[in-house]
DNA sequence: TTAACGATTGACAGCGCTGTCATTATTTAA
DNA sequence: TTAAATAATGACAGCGCTGTCAATCGTTAA
C-alpha cells in the first residue's frame, strides 16, 4: 500500500508533524532530523496525499491554468510545460478552457476558483491582457503569473513571463532587409491583441533603424488567420496595384501560411518574387512548403518557467510582483525567405 | 464561506450521513427526506469537498485521460468533452501527455494512476489500441473506456466508443464515385494505426459494390502528415506515368492538405483535373483553398460521451464491459470534391 | 554552575467527508 | 393486536495531513 506521513514518521523515529515540516520546508528543524527523514521518505517512496494536504490545511496544492485560445498548439505546449512544474512541485492542474469573450466570464472563473480551491492561476492572452479580470483574481487572494507580450510588465500586479515580441520582430524584420528587401509588408494579427502592436512596434522600428521610409500602404489590417493572409495578398500583390512589396512579415504563420499560398495561386514564386516570413514556429510553419522562416517561442519552456514562479508565490505567500522574466523568440531562417 | 455537509444537515434538519447518502444516490433515503434535503443543496449552493471525499471514501472521485497525439486540435476537442462530463459529475480530471513508445510507459501511468488515485481512464489511440496497457490498467482495478476505431469493439475487456472510420470512409469514396469518378487513388496513414485500416477497408467495399476494380498502384501508403500527402501526390501525378487518379481519398486532413498542395505546384486544377477529400473536418480543412471535403467526428461529444459512461462505470463499480457505443462520421462537402 | 532563553520537537484536534454499525421508524405477517 | 422483519436514519471513528500550542532540548549569559 501506499506509505503516508505516519510510515515515514515510523521509519525515521520522529513525530507525523517533524516529517511535515520537513515535507513542507518549514524552518526549524534540525538538520540531522531532516535527514533522517529524508532517508525515509526516499526510502519509502512517500509522497504526499493532496487531498488530505487541501482538506488539512489552509493552503492549497492546486493552481490552474485559465485559458481561449484558438490556437491548440499553444494550449498544448503551454499545459505541458506547467504540468511539468506541478509534477515536480507536487501539485495539481486545474485546467479551464472558457470563452473570454463571454459575459460573465470573470464570475465563471472565480467560482471555478472557489470550487476547486486554487491557490494561482496561471493566465496567457487575452486574459493576461484583461486588468479587471486579473484585479478580480487577485481580490480573491489568488497568486497570478501572467504571460504577455511586451519588454517590460505593464503594472505591478504580479509577477510577469514577457515574450519580447517587439524585439523578435525587428529580427525578422532585419532579417528581411539583410536579404536584400526594402519593400516589406506588414500583415497585421487581430488589432486588439498585445502581440500584434508589440510585433508592428519591432517592424517600424528596424525600418527606421535601416532609413527605409515607412509606407502605410504596405500594412494590412486583419487577424489571426489563414484568410486573414490569403486576402492581404490579393490585395497587395493586385496586377493593377503599380507597386508591390518584395517581402512580407506576417504576424503569425498562420496568416503566413495563407500569404504563401495566395502567392501560390498567383503564380508568384517564393521567395524569389516575395519572401515570406512567419512567427510562433507553429507546425503549420514547417508544413507549409517552401518551409516557412519565423521565430521561435519555447511556449512550454515559458509556461514552467511560468507555472514555477507562481507555485514559489504560493509557497511563500510573500509575492514579489515586480518580478520579471523576459524571453525573446529566436529568428528561424528557412526557405520562404532565402534562395533554395 | 462555503456550505459544507454539515451546513446542508443543519439547514435540512437530518444527519451528515442522510445528506450523504443523498448526494451520492445510495438507497434507502425516504422520498420526502430526499427532498428536504435536496432543497438545503439547492439554498446553500453546496457543492461537495473533492478532497475530503477522496480522502474518506474508499472510492475516488478522479479520472485520468491518457494521451499521446501529435494533432494538439484533436486533444483539445477531447479534452473538453470529458471536462465537460466531469463538471456535470463533480469529477475530476486529471490530463496525463506522454510519449506511448517510450520504454516504460506503462509503469509510468500507474504510477500516476496511482499517485492520482483516479479511479478510470479514459483512452484514445494509441493507447486505446494498445491490448496490453489496457490490460495492466484493468489489473490496478481502474476503470477504462476506449475511443476507437471499428464498426465493434476488438474484445470485451471494457466499455468501448467505436468510431466507425470505415462507414465514413466508404461514404467518402461513394461521394467520388456520385461525382463521377472511377480511379479513385487513397493516401493512406500510419499503417499500425487501426484508422489507417478500417479507412482502407471502406474504401475498397465502396469501390467493390459500385464494380470498379481495384487498382493497387492507386494506394501509396505513408503516414498521417503533410509531407505524405505531397509526396503521394508527385508519385502519382508524375508526367511520365501514363494513368493518373481523377480523385484522391486521403487518410486525414493533413494529408489532404499535403496533395492539395503539391496539386497546386503541379498547375493541376482542384476539383477539375483533380477532386480530393480528406478527413477529420480539422480546422485545416477549413483553412485550405479550395476547402476540403472531409469527414466530421464530433470528437468533443464522443469524448464526453466516453467520460459520462466511465464515471457512471466508476459510481455503480459493477461495469458493463460489453456496452459499446458507435459513432459514424459524417460526410461533408466542401469544394475540393465538387465544381465551384 | 545555573537560570533563562530560543530552537526543536511532539501531542492532539480537526479539515469535510464516507464506512460501519447501532438505533429508531415503519411495514409486514401472524 | 403484536412480534418479527425491514427500511430509514444517525452516532461515531477515522482517512492523511496541517495548525496550534505545549513540552523538551541545547545554548548562552550571569
Amino acid at each position: 500500500m501506499k506509505a503516508t506521513i505516519n510510515d515515514v514518521a515510523k521509519q525515521a523515529g520522529v513525530s507525523i508533524k517533524t516529517v511535515s515540516r520537513v515535507i513542507n520546508n518549514e524552518p526549524s528543524v534540525r538538520k540531522a532530523t531532516q535527514e533522517k527523514v529524508l532517508l525515509a521518505v526516499t526510502a519509502l517512496n512517500y509522497k504526499p496525499n493532496l487531498s488530505a494536504r487541501n482538506l488539512a490545511g489552509t493552503k492549497s496544492f492546486s493552481i490552474g491554468y485559465v485559458y481561449c485560445n484558438p490556437n491548440a498548439y499553444y494550449v498544448i505546449d503551454t499545459q505541458e510545460g506547467i504540468l511539468t512544474a506541478c509534477k515536480e512541485q507536487g501539485f495539481e492542474l486545474f485546467i479551464h478552457p472558457c470563452d473570454a469573450k463571454k459575459e460573465h466570464i470573470t464570475d465563471e472563473v472565480i467560482t471555478m476558483v472557489k470550487q476547486a480551491r486554487v491557490a494561482g492561476l496561471v493566465l496567457t492572452p487575452p486574459f493576461s491582457e484583461m486588468p479587471d479580470f486579473v484585479n478580480a483574481m487577485l481580490a480573491l487572494d489568488v497568486k497570478v503569473v501572467r504571460i504577455m507580450s511586451g519588454d517590460e510588465a505593464p503594472d505591478q500586479l504580479t509577477p510577469c513571463i514577457m515574450v519580447n515580441d517587439r524585439d523578435a520582430a525587428y529580427t525578422i524584420t532585419q532579417h528581411l532587409i539583410d536579404v536584400g528587401h526594402q519593400r516589406i509588408a506588414f500583415l497585421a494579427g487581430d488589432a486588439e491583441h498585445m502581440s500584434t502592436i508589440e510585433r508592428y512596434k519591432g517592424y517600424r522600428k528596424a525600418l527606421k533603424d535601416n532609413n527605409i521610409e515607412f509606407n502605410q500602404e504596405l500594412v494590412i489590417e486583419g487577424e489571426y488567420s489563414f484568410d486573414s493572409g490569403v486576402d492581404a495578398v490579393k490585395i497587395l500583390m493586385a496586377p493593377e496595384k503599380d507597386i508591390h512589396p518584395s517581402a512580407i512579415f506576417s504576424c503569425n504563420d498562420e496568416i503566413a501560411a495563407g500569404a504563401l499560398f495566395a502567392a501560390r495561386l498567383m503564380n508568384i514564386s517564393i521567395p524569389e518574387q516575395l519572401a515570406i516570413s512567419g512567427f510562433e514556429n507553429s507546425p503549420f510553419s514547417r508544413q507549409a512548403w517552401p518551409k516557412l522562416t519565423t521565430a521561435n517561442q519555447p511556449n512550454r519552456k515559458i509556461a514552467e518557467n511560468a507555472a514555477n514562479l507562481l507555485i514559489s508565490q504560493v509557497r511563500n505567500q510573500k509575492a514579489n510582483n515586480a518580478l520579471t522574466k523576459l524571453y525573446t523568440p529566436e529568428l528561424i531562417v528557412r526557405d520562404s525567405t532565402t534562395s533554395i
